[in-house]
DNA sequence: CCGGCGGTTTGATGAACATCAAATTGCCGG
DNA sequence: CCGGCAATTTGATGTTCATCAAACCGCCGG
């Protein structure tokens, strides 16, 4: 892993995380000045659930899982984050150990905040408490949607909610590129990826054709129905 | 529905409250001014999702269920919130409509606090945006969990899981008292009540009896070898 | 062009859970 | 103590999805 302080292209990418966007001048140097970018290989380890919490991080490229391994060795992702996400986060003021696992899963570059270094800025400045807030909620918004999708939504419909979602357009034909492999995309949906697969076969009478990452969409509004 | 200032008593139960706690003097004196309790009947609906957000909620007695609904009508709680429970604060800094519906499970004491006034509060007083961040980071962490649990954990591991959670002993026998009716609990667990029961069945051989809310467990060692 | 490898799909099967219906229990007011 | 109603349990059944195994595909290095 190689470590350094951060370049202007970097610094772009971080502006556009959900935790930097809407902060500027002294606030936001402030927090770029406290950032270490970090560049992993795939499949590195960021930290383990149960150890001792640090620092949080923004996902400046690639992709990161979080999940969570039962006794039995089981595996389930909670969340997959993308660049301009921030995860951990909520150990700011949750205190305590990790309690998921986060892993690259290709190669990865990170900033990483540490905790007590933010939490000092935040109590020291509104709108870097702001920005911490903001965060949180749109994180919390999303992960009580995640529940409800969950329990209410079978995997197709999770699926074409997914591909709605990322839709530029709102009827007619469309298509839509995946971000990243399959297997990731199970994992957020909380699907193996046999069941990711299945459920595209599902749509496929709903005018949802599959040619690797490319998604062709027949009519958004005939998939709006599925859901 | 009966709608007035806070009361002596009430107060007490507002200090308890996840987002009250750790405030004191001025600050807290601040959050109580901007509270409106509202006494509620069984199964009156606190807000609708969808709804214009304009207020988020403590709850000070009674139990209140965070559901949403699928479009043919299916239900699913998102959680079930509990005396000293923080909901809905995710909209101070989250902005727009409820994603979620909130009722009153049964008859519910709550104190109302109106998200722009928070909002404004917070930007004033460290103190209180303080309790907001670690309100909101350990509701996060609750649902970040809560998935985490319902992909990885079968019905009675998850039900095992809630019973040793409150379990005050370590080892050997111990009885839990449900604070609420199995139906809330299902809904906790993600489950339909059927389930539930079925799950409770199932712990039978493993020393867990089911009368009424009175939940007796052989040996709290053996019980966590479930999960 | 060939072979190999990882990711994806397909097939077969089983476990977990929802759903509907019916029996049972618990609880409350009379 | 007796209904009566709501909550819970039990039974029967079907759906959804995970799992294991095998086939398939695309991609890359030789």
């Amino acid at each position: 892993m190689n470590k350094h302080a951060i370049t202007e292209s970097e610094r772009g990418q971080l502006l556009k995380t959900t935790l930097l966007t809407g902060l500027q001048g002294r606030s936001l140097q402030r927090m770029l000045d406290s950032a270490i970018v970090e560049e992993r290989e795939g499949r590195s380890s960021v930290f383990r659930q149960g150890e001792n919490a640090d620092a949080f991080y923004c996902v400046l490229n690639g992709y990161v899982r979080l999940f969570r391994l039962s006794r039995e060795g089981r595996h389930a992702d909670v969340r997959i984050c993308q660049p301009g996400d921030v995860f951990a986060e909520c150990m700011i003021y949750g205190g305590g150990d990790y309690t998921f696992n986060a892993q690259t899963a290709d190669t990865a570059t990170l900033a990483r905040f540490d905790l007590g270094t933010v939490r000092r800025l935040a109590e020291e400045d509104t709108n870097i408490a702001r920005a911490v807030m903001t965060c949180l909620s749109q994180h919390l918004i999303d992960t009580m949607h995640c529940v409800g999708s969950d329990r209410l939504n079978t995997a197709p419909q999770r699926v074409a909610d997914y591909l709605l979602e990322r839709c530029p357009i709102d009827r007619g034909p469309a298509s839509v590129q995946l971000p990243f492999q399959k297997n990731l995309l199970a994992g957020m949906l909380g699907l193996a990826p046999e069941a990711l697969s299945r459920a595209f076969s599902t749509l496929r009478p709903r005018g949802v054709t599959v040619r690797g990452r490319m998604i062709q969409i027949g009519d958004v509004q005939a998939l709006r129905e599925v859901v």
